[in-house]
DNA sequence: TTAGGGTTAG
């Protein structure tokens, strides 16, 4: 059908309206006949369209519709004429129906809405005014409801109706907030007439999408042909340039909008605050948000943010309670924050009170806290809370499924990992390069390596997931943790790019558990390369070395980390007691309780001797070589977890943080005291999670 | 006239 059409520059939009069965969308023969460059024809009118033939085809095709051999006006004629009370009675109820629609969308009940509209569909022709196509609109917004935005708008189409300019913007808003860009970048092009509103949708949705060169090249285009733009397009191009982390162009926008104030500027500052922590620069945010005069609930939220993107959870803390007294209602983004933030500090009270005002203020059912909710119960090790919380939410997207398989992977759970991934592909949810690292891992940790080569084959073929660095070095982990150092280097080899630091990492840790020398100086050699100031580096080639006696070369690695300057920086761990946070530092003498402490290490250490414990001095630190016997013994997390038995009830889980990776020989000392005191200890170090218990620990053996 | 903007999770 749009062959002919292409072929014959004269087509009238009659014409057009005969061969489809419906009249073009956004078209009136006045603007047509007074505008058209090409006579007859409509689609040349606007100066932008370079081809307007191709805009036909696009139009029509894109949107799937197909030509109507009868027109719905018809059946209303040919009802007009056979029965006209009928017609009478059914236009009356189609009024009804709109007004009912319009009712419940005022109520947010947007199903229910989108199901009456259904009568109308069902029926046809019937003319449907503005009111009710800017309800239908909102339902659709609402329910982010890609089929409702067809229906609505098919709707539009076969009644010919003939939106005005804000009309044509709410119709493409719809299809922005939808998801629906490539419909919406259609619709944007053939508009006849657009205004500040209707580019500041289209560049909003380019963002959503992370296409924020795209988007800046449209504020520009905006800027020329409007001369003008307000602070919302503002506040936008701010989240732009957050996006791609310009502090730069953040910084011009932020003197624009200042020289441009135009009274209500908060939505402008919250975009700073934002845009500033992402850049790098929590200071300036933290100036943009001392200046806003009230300060709102998502200034609030951004500021928490910014602090915990920079790793300043306590300060985020402190920030929330100052909201809590300042009054300001909290929202589900608030939670959200709260939420991860507690993750970080390990703190199972604050988590707890959160999840409780989660409820509490009726945010129950928010996909996002949820999954930060999760995440926090799995990396705490109560898997069971996380399923408990997993199994209540109502609607669960890519990310809630990949926390859950995560944690169980972590915790040394790599069957029910792998069941879960595979409830989740029967559940018909797309897994992505987050699902794929998360069940590779959980194979890794509990050893389950035919089944991860399994998956990693099928990750690319079945669910076109291309295997990135990160799963290659997952996969080196694997084989390593089965001895095959060989299988191991050949599968770095074929990688199809350069190899990463990951990789050689994971290989040089291999190299390590193994005892392989050889690989080993070559792996770490291919790191020193790459990363000359990375000191860990250098820590795993000394203990290969000082672990298979040939101390001559582990004295050189020193040497050379002393040439490099290069030192650790002083290792901490801390345990939050009713709601105290306590710091220890290695052999630190400086709490209240040092005595008891030390007596209870000392303790700790002779009985688990008895269970077969012997220091391991081949994994020393570098920083660690004079008093090591000493410094060994009493390591931060040890007093940490000293402290932690001298002052909490028996039946606690003991949960520590610490700043570096946890050593090889206090892991081995921490399986053996969470045997013989019969408690549950969590390790949170710089790499991952380790969840000791029954003399057993989730991390599958350390690494 | 209405409409369009900012913050959260793996």
């Amino acid at each position: 059908m749009e062959i002919p059409l292409l072929r014959y520059q004269s087509i009238s939009l009659d014409q057009i309206q005969n061969s489809y069965g419906f009249p073009f969308p956004f078209a009136s023969n006045k603007v047509f006949r007074e505008k058209s460059l090409f006579p007859g024809c409509y689609f040349s009118f606007n100066k932008r369209w370079k081809n307007p033939f191709r805009i036909i085809k696009c139009s029509l095709m894109e949107q799937g519709l197909k030509p109507r051999p009868k027109p719905n006006k018809m059946n209303i004629e040919e009802l007009k004429e056979s029965d006209l009370g009928e017609t009478q009675i059914k236009k009356k109820s189609s009024v009804g129906i709109c007004s009912q629609i319009e009712k419940l969308v005022l109520n947010k009940r947007y199903t229910e809405a989108l199901e009456l509209f259904e009568i109308l569909e069902f029926e046809g022709g019937f003319d449907v005014g503005t009111s009710t196509y800017d309800a239908l609109v909102s339902a659709c917004i609402g329910l982010k409801s890609i089929r409702g935005v067809k229906r609505v708008f098919n709707y539009m189409l076969s009644t010919g109706f003939e939106p005005d300019q804000y009309m044509r913007n709410r119709v493409l808003l719809m299809h922005v907030k939808c998801g629906m860009m490539i419909d919406a970048r259609n619709l944007f092009n053939e508009m006849p007439e657009r205004n500040l509103v209707t580019c500041n949708m289209i560049i909003a949705g380019l963002i959503d999408l992370g296409e924020y060169l795209e988007a800046f090249r449209l504020f520009l285009d905006m800027w020329e042909e409007f001369s003008d733009c307000g602070s919302r397009t503002f506040a936008t191009m701010i989240r732009a340039s957050a996006g791609l982390g310009l502090l730069s162009v953040g910084k011009q926008l932020h003197s624009c909008a200042l020289k441009m104030r135009d009274g209500d500027d908060t939505f402008v500052s919250c975009a700073l605050i934002d845009m500033y922590s992402k850049c790098g620069s929590i200071e300036d945010a933290q100036g943009v948000f001392d200046e806003m005069p009230e300060k709102n609930t998502v200034g609030w939220n951004s500021i928490m943010a910014g602090y915990a993107l920079h790793g300043y959870s306590e300060e985020a803390l402190d920030l929330y309670h100052e909201m809590r007294d300042s009054g300001v209602k909290m929202d589900h983004f608030t939670f959200s924050i709260i939420i991860r933030i507690c993750t970080r500090l390990a703190s199972l009270e604050h988590a707890r009170q959160a999840h409780a005002g989660l409820v509490r203020n009726g945010f129950g059912l928010d996909i996002v806290a949820n999954t930060a909710l999760v995440d926090f119960y799995c990396k705490w090790g109560r898997i069971e809370d996380a399923r408990h919380v997993f199994d209540k939410m109502p609607c669960k997207n890519v990310i809630s499924w990949n926390a859950l398989i995560a944690g169980y992977g972590n915790h040394g759970r790599g069957e029910e990992a792998i069941e879960l991934f595979e409830q989740m592909l029967l559940e018909g949810m797309r897994p992505n390069h987050v699902t794929y690292l998360a069940v590779l891992s959980a194979c890794s940790h509990s050893g389950l390596s035919e089944r991860g080569w399994e998956i990693f084959h099928c990750m690319s073929r079945d669910h076109k997931v291309k295997p990135r660095a990160m799963h290659y070095a997952c996969m080196i982990e694997l084989l390593g943790r089965e001895g095959l150092l060989d299988e191991a280097f050949a599968l770095i080899r074929s990688v199809p790019f350069k190899p990463t630091t990951n990789m050689w990492a994971a290989l040089l840790t291999a190299c390590r558990v193994n005892g392989n020398l050889e690989l080993g100086k070559f792996a770490a050699e291919k790191l020193y390369g790459m990363e000359p100031e990375k000191l860990c580096n250098y820590v795993v080639l000394l203990n290969i070395y000082n672990s298979s006696g040939k101390l001559k070369e582990a004295a050189e690695v020193v040497q050379t980390l002393r040439r490099k300057g290069l030192r650790m920086l002083p290792v901490c761990s801390w345990i939050e007691v009713k709601k105290q946070p306590h710091v220890f530092f290695s052999g630190d003498k400086t709490h209240v309780q040092t005595k008891e402490m030390y007596e209870k290490v000392d303790s700790l250490m002779l009985e688990i001797s008895k269970h077969g414990y012997v220091p391991d001095k081949g994994t020393l630190l570098p920083d660690v070589d004079e008093q090591e016997q000493r410094v060994m013994k009493y390591h931060s997390e040890k007093l940490a977890i000293a402290f932690g038995l001298i002052n909490t009830p028996d039946w606690t889980p003991l949960q520590i943080v610490q700043s570096h990776r946890i050593c090889s020989d206090c892991h081995n000392a921490i399986k053996l005291i969470g045997m013989i005191t019969e408690r549950e200890i969590v390790v949170r170090d710089a790499s991952r999670f380790h969840h000791f218990k029954d003399g057993i620990c989730s991390c599958g053996d350390y690494w």
